[in-house]
RNA sequence: GCGCCAAUAGCUCAGUUGGAUAGAGCAACUGCCUUCUAAGCAGUAGGUCGGGGGUUCGAAUCCCUCUUGGCGUGCCA
């Protein structure tokens, strides 16, 4: 698995070492000085392609001012056979390296050897992982907020798979408990409604009151006509419910699959509770001592666990809490199906939540190791149109669904516009997003790859064809802009190490926008079509080797890579 | 009140975990298509990094404090 940009960083952590030993021995720096300091790539290339601000770090424990160190380290450097050319002392101690043509002939070699491994890197070592998400109510149809953690959610699943992790893909559905309840009773009155007449019947307060509760109690009224009504209210909830949900569910799936969402796993809530396993930690818990009862319900103690305050587990009226559930979910993941690490991508109104979860987790007796439990908390997505926020309620059922979503707005577009910081608010203006075309910075990207298709068909028909890597002279590859090209292919694998390390898959989306820029730089800089054969084939290759990465970074976000626009 | 997240160009956002003169994209203005896709490129202009302290060779970045905004603080999930 290549990776230019660790050789090129460990290629000066060494030479500056070895230059260092060499200084030491002939008495120019005092001996046994740690070596601190990092290599860093400089904004300004002016500052050399690579530079170690070792002698600014070590100037304290050396005693020496921070430039004398480093002048001396330089006269000890020993660049034969390195990727370096050059290195040279500046500013208040940086020693700057430029990278010679050694460097730049790896990159494009190490590209075509990984194929579509590219940027794989292994910060993963095959631990087991899950990343949960959306996992919205299937009580109503997805909302925007679920367009944002799904992308959010499965790109920092295909992020860390190339970082070398396991991964797999769950939705937690919850077919069970109060909302469910909530959810027969709201189909119920729905069609009471269409039985009785709608001034008849009052709708619960908390009821769902989106137009997808009519049309499913007006599906079953079509259906069965007025059959229900001789059953008994629980019967009759039952029925609906086992009617709605399972259809809801499937329309989830076939949103999301559209989105071009798919889980490995869609786990049901309800399998926890007929496996007894809810009953079983609070149970546990309760044996524990971290349990009481008040006004009928059983309370955890979480301000014993440290957390802010206590929760109900079971109600008084004898349901489990989601809180009971969470925790017997997740005792299921670590303990009964051995996940190492586990991701819970949750909107920021759940925050709190994570917070007081995690104390919980921490409770001797609850077999889940709090330090591998993350939550990734994404801010909420506002919704414009025209400038004016647009209020998103799904009790009042106003909300943009996801479908509707996706009818006005492709799905790459889509994708690539969500997958944004989760820390950040997320703005999304209906009215902008509809007239996203050209302005859109996926179809920048797109561009980007589309050309260098058609470039390459072009030269298809003058009978050149894609080089091998060793089959050209990269020393001819002296602009300034076919530099910066390489350089910033090299970047690819460790923007996957740092958005797997950050869980913000988000970087790939700047790094593949970067990168198209660079590309657009060098086709306006450099002609390709009629150069002599020596340089035609090694900017052919870069182009080519652009192609490739480009796509590879857009497939990890779920975008496509058009050959034609 | 307490807790979490944020505040960087007119707008939307980056800023490689403390480095060199804070960067892009929109929007504005000026150029570039008889030659490989102009959904592109080049250039101009735009800043008290919310305010104030502190830490050190060095702070947009770390600590404290204040201000503003979002969210949370349910026998909802």
């Amino acid at each position: 698995m290549t990776n230019m940009i660790e050789a090129a960083k460990g290629s000066v952590a060494a030479l500056i070492e070895s230059a260092y030993k060499r200084a030491a021995a002939a008495g120019k720096l005092p001996d046994g000085v740690e070596l601190k300091g990092a290599v860093e790539i400089p904004k300004d290339t002016q500052n050399g392609d690579y530079a170690a601000s070792t002698a600014m770090a070590m100037a304290r424990d050396a005693h020496m001012a921070p430039k004398k160190i480093a002048d001396i380290l330089v006269e000890n450097l020993d660049l034969e056979g390195s990727y370096f050319k050059s290195a040279e002392v500046a500013g208040p101690g940086f020693i700057n390296f430029r990278l010679g043509d050694k460097w730049y002939a790896d990159v494009i070699g190490g590209i075509e050897a990984d194929g579509a491994d590219y940027g794989s890197v292994d910060v993963g070592r095959g631990e087991k992982v899950m990343v949960e998400f959306v996992s919205a109510n299937p009580t109503g149809p997805m909302t925007i907020g679920n367009a944002r953690g799904g992308v959010l959610g499965d790109t920092l699943a295909a992020v860390l798979s190339k970082a070398g992790y396991d991964v797999s893909r769950e939705f937690y559905v919850n077919d069970a408990g109060n909302q469910v309840d909530l959810f027969g009773k709201s189909i119920e009155a729905r069609y009471l409604q269409l039985c009785y007449g709608e001034d008849k019947i009052e709708f619960p307060d908390d009821g769902y009151h989106g137009d997808d509760i009519r049309a499913l109690a007006k599906e079953l009224y079509d259906a069965d006509g007025e059959k229900y009504l001789g059953m008994s209210p629980e019967d009759r909830r039952e029925a609906f419910v086992n009617y709605g949900l399972p259809k809801n569910i499937a329309a989830m799936k076939r949103d999301l699959a559209r989105y071009r969402i798919n889980f490995d796993t869609w786990f049901l809530e309800s399998s926890l509770h007929k496996s007894g396993a809810v009953k079983e930690v609070v149970d546990t818990l309760a044996l524990n001592g971290l349990t009481y009862e008040k006004d009928g319900a059983i309370w955890l103690k979480n301000t014993d666990l440290g957390a802010d305050k206590d929760e109900v587990l079971r109600r008084a009226n004898g349901f489990y809490t989601y809180y009971a559930v969470d925790i017997a979910y997740h005792i299921n993941k670590f303990a009964v199906r051995g996940f190492d690490r586990v991701i819970d991508v949750w909107g920021a109104d759940h925050h709190g939540h994570a917070i007081r979860f995690k104390a919980t987790c921490s409770a001797p007796c609850i077999p889940i190791n709090a330090d591998k439990l993350d939550f990734l908390i994404m801010q909420m997505v506002r919704l414009l149109r025209d400038g004016e926020t647009v209020k998103v309620s799904k009790r009042t059922g106003k909300a943009l669904s996801l479908a509707d979503l996706l009818d006005e707005i492709s799905v790459d577009a889509c994708r690539f516009f969500f997958n944004a910081k989760p820390d950040t608010h997320l703005e999304f203006d209906l009215g902008l997003a509809v007239r996203q075309d050209s302005e859109n910075p996926v179809y920048y990207v797109q561009y980007a790859h589309a050309r260098i298709c058609s470039l390459i068909a072009a030269l298809r028909e003058d009978g050149k064809s894609v080089p091998k890597a060793n089959e050209i002279d990269l020393s001819v590859l002296t602009n300034e802009a076919e530099i910066e090209l390489i350089k910033a292919l090299s970047l690819y694998p460790e923007e996957i190490k740092m958005a797997a390390r950050d869980y913000d898959p988000s970087r790939i989306n700047r790094y593949v926008i970067d990168l198209a820029a660079r590309f657009h730089h060098f086709y306006n800089a450099c002609r390709i079509r009629g150069e002599e054969d020596r340089v035609l084939n090694a900017r052919l290759k870069l182009a080519d080797t652009t192609r490739a990465v480009i796509a590879n970074a857009l497939d990890i976000i779920g975008v496509s890579a058009p050959e034609k626009m």
